[in-house]
DNA sequence: ATGGCCTCCTGTATGC
DNA sequence: TGCATACAGGAGGCCA
């Protein structure tokens, strides 16, 4: 899926074309995603509404209208967002459109369908920390991840530091890729046990994992096999990766070969040389 | 409470 | 070429 620097790529990129825009009507394909789309709901609550403000949160786009109300968009694995003139043909796997005043129509494309769609009234959306984003742990860039903050939660876990940082209730929006960049960025071992990591590992962890995803916003996110953002264009973060998808090829640090494990189920690489820490 | 495994679904790559 | 299998950016549920 895209991580949190891809659905921040998404988000600037359809800011402008959104805010103050007019939603005129919502065509679903009827498939489910990870949830069945909440059609009638969008058509009562969002058809006829203003788009004020495009944000994101987590890995999740935060589009609320005039009165609040909130469309919540996750892409999953597969989802793409992107805008389109009404009249191009529908895709296959295009499962909502949200048609504006001026001709153009945002198109959510997801063939796994492990995309979701949620809608909340306005009073639950004021309240959307607790409503919804209860269980998602602060944005990596947010005062509130400190070392502290990491350690409190670690204190008992065993788990490998790889699954640790994946862990959305733990800080919000680091997927496969970025665990494993920024692991490799700090020397740290994946497999790790989170428990044993000191206050001057996480010193040095969470500046990196800001260090990296801001890289990677910068570079308009990574393509890896159909990742674009919503203007249709690849990321080239791609090219910078130290050590995802890189199986077997030299480090880029000491020229050994990037070996690939997997942890908890999910691909994992790691410079054996470089990551003893 | 913790951690590992499985599942949702489709497309693509790989191997026989 | 055709078919079977493995694997892929997420995340939540289930079970030990």
């Amino acid at each position: 899926m895209p991580e949190l620097p891809e659905v921040e790529v998404i988000c600037q990129g359809l800011r402008p074309h959104l805010t103050n825009r007019l939603i005129t009507g919502i065509r679903c394909s009827g498939k489910p995603l990870r949830h069945p789309v909440p059609h009638a709901a969008m058509d009562e609550l969002l058809c006829g509404q203003t788009i004020r403000t495009v944000e994101r949160r987590a890995k999740y786009l935060l589009i609320a209208t005039e009165d609040e109300t909130l469309l919540i968009i996750h892409l999953g694995m597969t989802g793409n967002l992107g805008l389109f003139p009404h009249s191009t043909p529908v895709k296959v796997h295009d499962h909502v459109r949200w048609q504006l005043d001026n001709g153009l129509e945002l198109r959510l494309n997801d063939s796994r369908r492990f995309g979701a769609v949620w809608l909340l009234p306005p009073e639950q959306a004021r309240n959307r920390e607790i409503e919804f984003f209860a269980n998602t742990g602060p944005e990596p860039f947010s005062s509130l991840c400190t070392p502290a903050h990491f350690m409190a939660l670690a204190r008992k876990r065993q788990q490998p530091i790889k699954t640790f940082l994946m862990d959305s209730k733990v800080v919000a929006g680091i997927g496969n890729i970025y665990a494993n960049e920024a692991l490799m960025a700090a020397g740290i071992h994946p497999t790790r046990p989170a428990c044993t990591l000191l206050e001057h590992d996480w010193q040095r962890l969470i500046p990196l994992i800001r260090r990296i995803l801001t890289q990677a916003i910068g570079c308009g996110g990574s393509t890896i096999s159909d990742f674009i953002n919503a203007s249709g264009e690849q990321g080239y973060f791609q090219m910078h990766f130290q050590v995802y998808g890189r199986k077997n090829q030299p480090c880029h640090q000491c020229g050994s070969p990037i070996e690939k494990i997997q942890i908890s189920g999910r691909a994992t690489y790691f410079c054996p040389i470089c990551q003893q820490g």
